[in-house]
RNA sequence: GGCUCGUUGGUGAAGCGGCUUAACACAGCGCCCUUUCACGGCGUCAUUCACGGGUUCGAAUCCCGUACGAGUCACCA
């Protein structure tokens, strides 16, 4: 069996599209699922003219992120060429083999102006026609071709497609698709600057590069059944098909850069771990056997399994995300946890406090990274507050019933002999033991006294132990002066 | 408009002719745990698989049609 080959052939646009990312895994996964397969990525920079600055990084730096390593590319090398399609375009070789495709009766010259053809498609369209164009070129000797060529006519090559039959391809995932050949449009492939169309240079990549697995959107659901005519011109293998369906923002639209839909360095800057993200993205329009749903990289190649990709549009869910990076940051051991959370821990509170502590309580409750300075905004600016946020049902609290407990606990605190958490902890359960009364009702309105929050990461004692005495206290006051009010 | 593809709950989805009075997970709701929130635990959330026919003893599962949606029909990639 030879071994499988697949590509990631991404447009540097400056933007790693979800879908695209997700392609990008299948096809790693589908190649690393063969223990001597070869993920490949070209470049497809041919675009034009929207070259973007730093763009081909980003590509580079999201599969390295994601730990989808390329075997062959641009940065890495391999015996396949050029992997980048810009350079390809300069060998002439897209020419030579629209020429062999010729002669191997697969396309043929063609002549047409542009114009002609779509003032005469506009014209079928007016008189709710469909318009398939029949190339009169066809049917030009090829000593009028060759005199015209040698005139310096400008001239494309055109695509041969029969008139009658049906061409059908299988794909993985859609199973045998088959189309009448009338309905198709001889497309061009060569085009009269030289330069393939982007299809024709997919083809012919793909077949230097012996790409044994193509996967791609299904949006080329309908242009394969062409592609396979090229390929059966030239007497070529046609590669495994491997159509996976969209990744929907909502039921009716494709999530998009055009809709500024997130794109993976947008989910990443929102506090989502790489890892997170392809874990999630690998279950949008795939699912595996057992009821596992969190994968490392490893496990997806083992259980990845082409057949088991679904059909129909998947929407991206950004609340099982959430709950999902919540997962991988609840697992993961506090140093690691620590050493992710500290940049954003920094930028919420100074130096003053033990971040370690601090990591460790957080560790439990949040979902993503981004959320956490917003959770520890307290530390260094003790907000006002409105006396209403002593009310809560739950814990029978109110104003009337936080003064006393806040007075009881402002005595308590000063005269502890340290400040440990298991003696704040044990002194106030003490406390509340005395003053006759609910944990809640003393906790509780300590908790919201000193950070001015309704909720926190941690409760009373824990944040009372991080803040320290002094500034505990001096909150404490300020509370009770409120209060007393 | 032609062609192609799709349609199971708010979301991802399992299901491949009887084991399904439709799994699991997210979200929601309720309860429990708990010094808040969260975590964790428990429960609830589609009598029904877009709709209509047909095949069959039996259909979400097979067939046909309808509706709706998407994709594609460029000398763009």
């Amino acid at each position: 069996m030879t071994k499988v080959r697949t590509r990631f052939a991404p447009s540097p646009t400056g933007y790693m599209h979800i879908g695209n990312l997700r392609t990008a895994l299948y096809e790693y996964l589908v190649a690393k699922k063969d223990p001597e397969g070869v993920f490949i990525l070209r470049i497809e920079d041919t675009d034009q003219g929207r070259l973007i600055e730093g763009a081909t990084d980003i590509i580079y730096n999201t599969l390295a992120q994601c730990k989808l390593f390329h075997d062959e590319g641009p940065d890495v090398g391999g015996n396949y060429g050029s992997y980048v399609q810009s350079e390809r375009m300069k060998s002439g070789i897209y020419k030579e083999y629209a020429e062999k495709l010729i002669e191997l009766g697969g396309a043929h010259y063609c002549f047409c102006q542009e114009e002609d053809i779509q003032a005469q498609r506009e014209l079928a369209e007016a008189r709710g026609e469909s318009f398939i164009f029949n190339d009169p070129c066809k049917k030009l000797s090829s000593e009028e071709i060759q005199s015209r060529i040698a005139a310096g006519e400008k001239y494309v090559v055109r695509q041969n497609i029969p008139s009658t039959g049906t061409t059908s391809f299988d794909d993985e995932v859609y199973g045998t698709i088959t189309v009448e050949n009338s309905t198709l449009d001889e497309a061009i492939l060569l085009k009269s600057d030289g330069f393939p169309t982007y299809n024709f240079a997919n083809i012919i990549d793909d077949h230097m590069m012996e790409i044994t697995h193509v996967i791609r959107g299904n949006e080329y659901l309908s242009s394969t059944p062409k592609y396979n005519l090229v390929y059966q011109s030239f007497g070529w293998d046609i590669p495994t098909y491997i159509h996976c369906p969209p990744v929907m923002k909502d039921e009716h639209h494709k999530l998009s850069k055009r809709n500024g839909d997130a794109s993976f360095q947008d989910l990443v800057a929102k506090g989502y771990l790489p890892e997170a993200i392809i874990n999630y993205i690998a279950l949008l329009g795939w699912s595996p056997e057992t009821e596992q749903e969190i994968y490392t990289l490893d496990e997806l190649k083992q259980a990845f399994n082409v057949k088991r990709i679904g059909t129909s549009g998947a929407i991206f869910d950004i609340d099982k995300l959430t709950w999902m990076n919540g997962m991988y940051l609840r697992n993961m051991d506090i140093d690691t946890y620590f050493e992710l959370a500290n940049p954003y821990i920094e930028k919420a509170v100074s130096n003053k406090y033990n971040h370690k502590y601090i990591a460790k309580i957080l560790q439990q409750r949040a979902n993503t990274l981004a959320e956490i300075e917003e959770m520890l905004d307290f530390f260094d600016n003790y907000p006002s507050f409105d006396i209403e946020l002593y009310n809560n049902k739950k814990m029978k609290s109110n104003p009337e019933i936080a003064l006393p407990s806040l007075k009881a606990t402002k005595e308590l605190y000063e005269n502890l002999p340290n400040w440990e958490e298991s003696t704040i902890h044990d002194e106030m359960m003490a406390l509340v033991e005395k003053l006759g009364i609910k944990n809640g009702q003393l906790l509780y309105p300590v908790r919201v006294a000193i950070t001015g929050k309704q909720f926190t990461p941690g409760g009373a004692i824990e944040l009372s132990h991080i803040l320290g005495k002094e500034e505990t206290l001096r909150r404490l006051d300020i509370a009770i002066k409120q209060l007393e009010q």
